[in-house]
DNA sequence: TTGCCAGTTTATAACGTTTCAAAAGTTTGA
DNA sequence: TCAAACTTTTGAAACGTTATAAACTGGCAA
């Protein structure tokens, strides 16, 4: 696996990485110029640029990032923070599988860094910001006045969020239309009979609680329904939580007869907390569920679900943030994403 | 003495981030004994050790990543390269969480690149080691003689497979052991009466295929049941695939009567395949599951589950691979994870 | 001839670290 | 007392890029 040690290699050895020098050397060019040239500036001769271009494709040379990041300061770093909190059942991933996606071939890398947002949201994203770890930021579960929305607007750095907030400066960011879907799985549950429907909601410090609550509102105006939110528990409760509460309430006179639940892992712990107590879906009580994973298709008997594409979500967050990171558009972009029904 | 009174003023300025040159402006020594001092050089003396620590700590200095990558070659990074195919339900998700908790406090940042093994699983990994992406690599999904820990040995890369390989050469892993929860698997369903036991096997390009054969073939021997491997789909199949060939198989006349199911998924599909043609878990077949999420133990009837513990086992990768980086432990680390009964 | 201009190329200086060799400063030994 | 032998500090170079300013080409007008 050695090389002959012809002329170049004397100087930039056989089993080195290729720099720019050694293009350099190869193409018998200045370094400067062979930098200009591969970054296509026309003050170089077209000639010349196809030549060096070639010369680099042949001897694989990949421009050292460290290199780049340090004299530009630019990372190609995009930073995502996750919450493990409430990323079991396929979120996280298909988020990722979903940003990877839009990223590949851009350039950027995706770190991940982990983190509670209930403990101390800022810190990570502080930190990323003062010593400049990334170019762009992504997070999860937002809040109406989010400070890392905050903060990270003041100091002008690129971000998108998932989930909206309540400031009136504008900025980017995807999210569910959890309104269109309380609503609609309200909707559902009263042509299905029901007379007091239950939202389980997740906590009051993110904002897509409100949302939720705003549809299942419009509904119980609309129809003229019951309805009930508990506060024992939230979308982040364990499934297990969830499963006693809802055996709790069971035997109640005036319990809940359709359950909204925003997640799987919620429906499935109601379900189960009721079938457990002999009453069985459908007769006893109604469900409309978001779905996620898919996981719900392949569960008899089967409920109503509607679903949320968390993978296109993760694409559209990447795109955006590339656009907001290329400084070509400056202006906020705002998706929502539409629930897909399947009834 | 060239003094640095407007020195200091001019060159660190006020919002500018703070670098080596500031620290050594503000205690009046060279930018190279603060390097050497805040790396505890003991050429450097104690009582300047001390006095630099602490004006950087007030400055709030970071070093910079770019430089110190650019000058040792040192990455900082982890590579974890996620098979999209199969990190449905919370596996990715569960390494994820593991990983960077053990890497937390470390210094190295974890990168993800999402890459179909079965496509060309050499290719990103041969970048990283190339260009120098990454310190240190994990993987997933493999295989017996898999090419990317053939590459990676070769140049002597640190890396850590989650999953063993049959190289007569020893490397690093941490695998789950899935010879013995095929084993005690099948146990349990011919002590439940079955008579003939089908277990569901991931593609057989996998190192684990073969560990959960011969878990089953073992358990087949000691107790003369007849078994019976599907040819038609593997633990990779859709859970659509799977719920039709289960229901193909359930008015065979001599179909199996147990199932062993290596994965959530897989389970749940069977089990409702079975439902729908009116035939009950307990009655008319059996199964045991491997269970990851956690979310088989919110479904009623409850199967027997054998835990896998994803998450400690990305605790293990990293803290492995971190080993494996410093050089400290040159030799290869191999875990083998115990199943975990609930029966 | 000289000068100038447009079209190309290049030398040089950073970016923030670490490391090597060498220079200060301080003790020790005779 | 002076030099040898430590201890502690430092200047300079290097890692691979890119931006800036300057330096080459011809060619062409004066």
């Amino acid at each position: 696996m050695r090389s002959p040690v012809h002329g170049v290699s004397a100087t930039s050895g056989s089993a080195d990485r290729p720099t720019l020098k050694t293009v350099a050397e190869l193409s018998g060019l200045a370094v400067a110029t062979v930098s200009r040239a591969l970054s296509n500036d026309p003050k170089i001769a077209e000639s010349t640029r196809q030549r060096v271009a070639k010369i680099a494709r042949e001897i694989g040379y990949v421009p050292d990032r460290a290199a780049r990041r340090l004299r530009t300061g630019k990372t190609m770093v995009v930073s995502l923070m996750l919450d493990p909190h409430f990323e079991i059942l396929g979120f996280g991933n298909a988020l990722l599988v979903g940003l990877t996606t839009a990223l590949e071939g851009s350039g950027y890398s995706l770190v991940v860094t982990p983190h509670f947002t209930d403990v101390d949201s800022l810190m990570p994203i502080r930190h990323i910001v003062t010593n400049r770890q990334a170019d762009g930021v992504i997070f999860t579960r937002t809040a109406p006045f989010d400070e890392r929305v905050r903060f990270l607007t003041e100091h002008k750095f690129p971000f998108v969020s998932h989930g909206r907030t309540e400031f009136s400066e504008a900025h980017s960011w995807v999210d569910y239309d959890n309104e269109t879907f309380a609503f609609r799985a309200a909707l559902r549950l009263v042509e299905k009979g029901c007379r007091n429907i239950c939202a389980i909601l997740p906590p009051d410090t993110l904002s897509f609680r409100q949302h939720l609550r705003y549809g299942l509102m419009r509904a119980v105006r609309e129809t003229g329904v019951d309805y009930h939110i508990p506060d024992a528990i939230t979308l982040d409760s364990s499934m297990d939580e969830i499963n006693r509460w809802a055996q709790g309430i069971s035997g109640e006179r005036y319990r809940p007869d359709g359950f909204i639940c925003p997640g799987e892992a919620s429906y499935l712990a109601i379900r189960n907390a009721f079938r457990s107590r002999n009453m069985s879906e459908g007769k006893d009580f109604h469900a409309v569920a978001k779905s996620i994973s898919g996981i719900l298709s392949q569960i008899e008997p089967a409920t109503d679900a509607i679903h949320e594409d968390v993978e296109d979500a993760g694409r559209v967050l990447a795109e955006t943030l590339l656009a907001l990171m290329s400084g070509r558009s400056t202006d906020a972009r705002q998706v929502l994403q539409a629930p897909k029904m399947t009834f």
